[in-house]
DNA sequence: CTGAAAGCGCTTACAG
DNA sequence: CTGAAAGCGCTTACAG
């Protein structure tokens, strides 16, 4: 059972010999090694194309020690994965880094416990040079295991226990913060916010800020209640703040996910926004404009958080040493209609 | 640049030494040969375990000429990948097969010509042993090259042109003349579609299975706009729908992400559903029990489809010659309130 | 059950 | 610039 048979393909070896030329000499062609005559490389070449040959991955790596690919893990279950416009923009700017440098990207979603054991040896094994790892719940062992076998390993978002792993994450703390200020900046007083999961460093930072914010301007920062940042999870979390404090004017909500099921809430309890509610999100996806109203939100450079997290995993493939780094991002404003409008 | 140092790690040899046995008697234990006597393996089995073993894939994969592991190959944009509910229900199916024959699932999301390049020599190395790929436009080369090249390689959906190669299909033109016929059932007689691109499978079949189904019925089949499957371009084709013949009282939408558009255009055109336009969709992803109302829709069975591809593959794979297999699946339909409630 | 040995298909100092 | 040769880390008949 599940026996895969071993397919012939054309090798080096034959290459060589139709180009007439040693296999080395060969070999250097597809490595780009400048040491070759115009005449053997142009005979390589040709015999290369009229058999189709193509190096072998696993013979190449064995040799070299490199698999000149990256791979990126994210154990979300794909349900909510493709669901989340977060994860195409960081892997765009992923990818975008790894392009440049000749690097394939290979994508995992381990969507069990099993599945992430089996992922664990497959990474150990070498099959990549690199990896990243991005939406991580609570205190995944993944990365820390990863990076025990020196394996380079950079985390997107901060990760909630470990503190020797390197990360990128955007300062989610100072993001929420500012959501809330301005909405306490159009004069709203009774601000909700509907965070993300509490085991989320991204759920929490945000929550933080919310917190942090209200207490500067001495009010109480308790109405929360938490979703999973979906769609479904928002529109339940927003039913519970206005069976908790009906005359709620504003809220904070993680994601533009749960503030689009929000928003169907406010809707369904004939609040009006920004009249009645004035709302802001987090994450300036594509859909905070096609909402109605458009959504006020805190835009994250996701692109960028890829490109860094990409960046910052070649300096540690390319060290000898391990040196643990983090860098973080900022965020910025985008406000729309369903913050805009002042109260009266 | 982009040079990728060699992590030295836990050789076989190591272990080997470490249990006082030969490496052959080592690699067995790896590899579950039962001839290996009980105290030998406990004693590989401990010092693995001390020493943090891992075998090395490239190594194994060079000496047994196989990689244990399949790749999806998804060349969608990657925002449209992610938006779209129909990958990840296939890939779970997908995964259910390959986890319960031990094999790695590896995803690739190419985004470019270029992408692709890279990604076929990727392949045509043998980094996999098996290639699934899906959501195709036109026709693409990728599976036809790769088949070529000895690869088993297994298409979702029917490829547009090549007629030698396996693919898993749901039966979308039966799916769209059923939808149709329901919506006439209903008394409906001014029947729109907005299809999915003319230059997919799926989007030219329900197309074709509408116009049998009103040809059937003596009635004009041209009142079709085109949209790419998401919602942008559902609301814009229903626009343009209802600016050709505002007279219309029914409507086929090629996908649920459009369907979903064309309800906000129909809403805003001031039109009830289902009173005024009877509307199904196609895919009953997740999404059509949350839109208001309710969206009726053609249900498929993806996760069968992406089991179907994963058995298919692999049976290919254990196959000496390669011969193209096609699998059809069946639909049914998901009837709610969008499409169920009479005319008067 | 066990081990010595060949072989998987490459790359890369080394010597010329 | 070129080639012979060693080596990357495994697996697997083969002989015992």
């Amino acid at each position: 059972m599940g026996a895969l048979t071993r397919n012939s393909a054309i090798t080096l070896d034959a290459v060589a010999r139709q180009a007439g030329v040693s296999r080395a000499t060969a070999s250097r062609v597809f490595t780009s090694n400048p040491r070759v005559s115009d005449d053997a490389r142009r005979a390589v070449e040709q015999a290369a194309e009229k058999l189709g040959y193509v190096p072998n991955g696993a013979a190449r790596s064995l040799a070299t020690g490199r698999s000149d690919s990256v791979g990126v893990v994210i154990p979300e279950p794909t349900g909510r994965l493709f669901a989340d416009p977060f994860f195409p923009r960081l892997i765009r700017g992923i990818n975008e880094v790894l392009t440049a440098q000749r690097l394939q990207l290979v994508l995992f979603a381990p969507q069990s416990g099993a599945d992430e054991d089996r992922l664990e040896q497959y990474l150990a094994g070498r099959h990549v040079d690199a990896v990243l790892l991005v939406s991580l719940h609570g205190s995944d062992p993944l990365p820390g295991r990863l990076q025990e076998r020196g394996i380079p390993v950079v985390v997107g978002g901060r990760p909630l226990e470990r503190s020797d792993l390197s990360f990128v994450d955007v300062d989610n703390q100072a993001g929420g913060r500012s959501a809330t200020e301005h909405l306490l900046g159009q004069g709203r007083r009774v601000v909700a916010h509907i965070a993300g999961p509490a085991d989320m460093p991204a759920g929490r930072d945000r929550w933080f800020g919310y917190r942090a914010a209200l207490e500067r301007a001495g009010l109480d920062g308790d109405l929360v209640e938490h979703g999973d940042f979906g769609y479904q999870s928002g529109q339940a979390a927003m039913e519970r703040l206005l069976a908790r404090r009906p005359q709620l004017d504003a809220v904070f909500v993680a994601s533009d996910l749960m503030a689009t099921g929000a928003l169907r809430a406010l809707s369904a309890a004939g609040r009006r926004v920004p009249d009645d509610v004035a709302v802001i999100a987090f994450d300036d996806s594509p859909i905070a404009g096609t909402t109605q109203p458009p959504l006020s939100s805190v835009r994250q450079p996701i692109e960028e958080m890829g490109r860094e997290m990409a960046r910052l995993v070649l300096r540690l493939a390319g060290a000898s040493h391990q040196v643990p780094r983090q860098v973080i991002l900022g965020t910025e404003l985008a406000i729309r209609a369903s913050s805009a409008a002042g109260r009266r």
